[in-house]
DNA sequence: GCGTCCAGGTCTACC
DNA sequence: GGTAGACCTGGACGC
């Protein structure tokens, strides 16, 4: 086993663990959190099927590092290729400033500037995010979690006895909507699934251009409407994931949260909830989720 | 231990 | 465009 130790230089608005906290996905794997010693693990796997392990840490300010478990020596270009990913599933090369400048002129926002909240965590790919997110409809987090575990446990590719990759298109394509429903307990969501992972690996839809392509939200949320299991909630969501928000992607969850912040814990309509955000514009999405997961920094977060 | 009920988004058929 | 019902699972609850 090869260990390489890599660096990476963070934005000075960047926060390690708000980012890695900002949601459910830190707990799912192939990323893994080890709070004793204060690391997000993460299982990669390369362009070439190379499999490496990465132990991220913050030792200091606008500082990462990227401790990497391999079976042989990474090469320069693999190297360049961990950062690429880890960049991304961080959002390092997004900017923030203008979201960060933006909710300063709003008092009961300004918390959101100061504790630099609101860089979401990522997969590497596209792809995982949208299997995730469809795992994640209609369910209790729970059954989320056992779907994504049976998914990397049985499809994945195992590395050194230890975790397991975030599965491949093509490795979920070759399965049957039997095997999906039964081994991955996906119930009904087995042929939006199957159906979405044949698509991606025959490449009737390029997926990870969403992340480089200059689309519109609407453009976005139509292409991401076409994938059958992806509803209104999920689309919205992702586009969060794309770096759009401008949509709220309520759920039972969240709706419960507004009810309690905003009107003691009394039921509104979702139109009172998308009226008291549509003045944020196109950051109503990210202020909003902000919101609704504050109370996860003061818990120490739930995960 | 077993049976029943409920919560959780999305799709499809129907009006 | 809006609505009802089906889809499937895990968990809570009562017996």
């Amino acid at each position: 086993m090869k260990t390489h130790s890599l660096t990476l230089t963070t934005p000075s608005d960047f926060h390690f663990w708000r980012t890695v906290y900002s949601h459910g996905w830190c707990s799912l794997p192939p990323f893994r959190v080890d709070k004793e010693l204060a690391s997000l693990h993460r299982l990669l796997e390369l362009s070439d099927g190379t499999l490496v392990h990465c132990v991220i840490t913050a030792p200091a300010l606008e500082k990462l590092k990227i401790s990497v478990q391999s079976g042989k020596p990474c090469s320069s270009r693999q190297q360049q290729e961990i950062r690429k990913q880890i960049r991304s599933c961080f959002r390092l090369d997004e900017d923030y400033a203008e979201f960060f400048q933006y909710v300063k002129h709003y008092p009961y926002y300004r918390w959101i500037a100061k504790l630099h909240t609101g860089r979401l965590l990522r997969s590497p790919m596209v792809f995982e995010d949208i299997v995730k997110m469809i795992c994640t409809t209609n369910c209790s987090w729970a059954l989320t979690e056992i779907m994504v575990n049976n998914f990397v446990e049985s499809l994945g590719k195992k590395f050194n006895g230890g975790m397991h990759s975030f599965p491949t298109p093509e490795a979920i394509a070759s399965t049957s909507d039997a095997f999906l429903r039964k081994e991955i307990h996906a119930g009904y969501r087995a042929p939006f699934l199957l159906e979405f992972s044949e698509n991606v690996a025959s490449h009737k839809i390029d997926i990870e251009a969403f992340r480089s392509e200059n689309l519109s939200t609407d453009e976005l949320y139509k292409q991401l409407r076409a994938i059958k299991g992806v509803g209104e909630y999920a689309a919205s969501n992702l586009l969060r994931l794309l770096g759009h928000y401008d949509r709220l992607g309520l759920d039972s969850w969240t709706r419960g949260k507004y009810y309690e912040l905003h009107h003691g814990g009394r039921k509104v309509s979702d139109t009172t909830i998308e009226k008291h955000y549509a003045s944020y514009g196109k950051w109503r999405g990210l202020i909003f989720w902000s919101e609704m997961t504050k109370h996860w920094i003061k818990q120490k977060f739930p995960f």
